[in-house]
DNA sequence: TTCGTGACCAGATAACGAATCCGGTCACAG
DNA sequence: CTGTGACCGGATTCGTTATCTGGTCACGAA
């Protein structure tokens, strides 16, 4: 009958409103009557209001995941960490939830930032763990320097990440900018600072020993994969865990 | 009689209030209790609450424009992006103003950062060109890559930048983490992104060919002095305004 | 005459109760 | 057995009053 179970439909209908309405204005018999249920189904599915606004950002998560994933298993040049942040840029800026939780234009997400931080934080340090793996796994064969910290380089990353995601809403006196640009952008300034430099045959924006890079991606890949694979499943149960035992 | 004007005592006093108190809390009455003088003292000297809070933030961004132009002074190595930015990231994370400015704790200052985005609007215009100019002299010698444009260089620069600010106050679960090596961070991948990688005979972290790169800013040091010594200029008249006439 | 001051004004802000709203439950309808 | 909406109490909002504070200026000290 339905195209769509219940739950599919209320979180979806939740995630519009989250976005549209923000944390502080969304309320639970609003999204039940958007999604054409009773306000007690939502409780069927859902242990609290909070419970199923956090759902609906790890679903956004899980998607751009997944999208990640696909990638990876396509082409394993997409495990270079320029190519990992730049996609994620994209996707984020495109999914009003990832955007909202990466901008946090005028705090639209209000407390659930907080929440989020105290009630994934097993999972983030998950995550965390996760980018050590994949980066000691890139420096292992080559693909990232490793003439420096492991650590440094996490935190870097993540530093360059929040910088592009920030930096427009700090200069947000100009024009809404175009992603694509910016995420070549980005793309650049984490190869540049993580990615080892082209053999000695290389020029500065060609694509020199191409065929190393690839070689050494598709070795590492797997692994890489599967790291994150790991990610999606601890994800995947955590949604769960907000859901009514 | 005085060590130093009552001007300036009223300055620093309202500095250290207003990040201890935060904007909205700070008023102009304590200042000027604390400074050991008359309320209507105060407006002897400045024409609104708001100037005067503004000055505290000229003031302190002054401090760190002087520290920067002795440094190129003493040291054309100090003219190289990467050493521009992680001096003053260090600078900024030291002045509990700049602090405060650039990481936004808890929301210290209140509106006064919109307030500084209008008020300040044409002076943050003046030093997006002086940064243009800068990479300018810097792509002309050689020192900063041309195979890029300009305008994404600087915006590289800035989303890094605040991507250092910002992302200590994102992963802020973990310890408070000393400034230096952070800062030593930030000048790798500054250095990465824009600079000129050295050149033929290069090794990965030593210094290949360090005269000619020496030599070149020497050349071009004078030339991004002089764009910052106008821009000091201009922000001390941009104060001046805050005075009353 | 000049410089500094604090009482004073009006508009902004806080304080506080009353009224409303909303998350969460559960007895009951279908 | 599934789904619902009336219902409860704590949280939030709102409207009003009371307080505070930015800014002025007449006045007193030097």
């Amino acid at each position: 009958m339905e195209l769509e179970g219940r739950g599919e439909r209320i979180l979806r209908t939740a995630g519009e409103l989250l976005v549209a309405w923000g944390y502080r204005r969304v309320t639970i018999e609003e999204i039940a009557r958007r999604a054409g249920v009773g306000k007690g189904t939502v409780y069927l599915h859902w242990k609290t209001k909070d419970a199923l606004l956090l759902a609906v950002v790890l679903d956004s998560k899980q998607d751009a995941l997944e999208r990640q994933l696909a990638r990876m298993r396509a082409d394993p040049l997409e495990v270079l960490p320029s190519a990992v942040m730049s996609r994620y840029y994209c996707d984020a800026l495109e999914s009003p939830v990832l955007r909202a939780v990466h901008t946090d234009d005028s705090g639209v997400l209000g407390r659930l930032g907080d929440i989020a931080a105290v009630e994934l934080a097993e999972l983030v340090a998950h995550g965390d763990r996760a980018l050590d793996r994949h980066l000691g796994a890139l420096r292992a064969c080559g693909l990232v320097r490793d003439d420096m910290a492991l650590a440094d380089q996490r935190y870097t990353l993540i530093a360059i990440l929040v910088g592009f995601f920030m930096a427009d809403t700090y200069l947000d006196s100009r024009a809404p900018a175009v992603t694509e640009p910016r995420a070549r952008l980005l793309a650049h300034t984490v190869q540049a600072a993580l990615e080892t430099p082209a053999g000695p045959t290389a020029t500065p924006d060609g694509l020199p020993d191409a065929d190393r890079v690839r070689e050494a991606a598709a070795r590492a890949a797997p692994g890489i994969i599967a790291v994150y694979e790991h990610i999606a499943q601890l994800s995947a149960e955590e949604m769960r865990r907000q859901l009514r035992p």
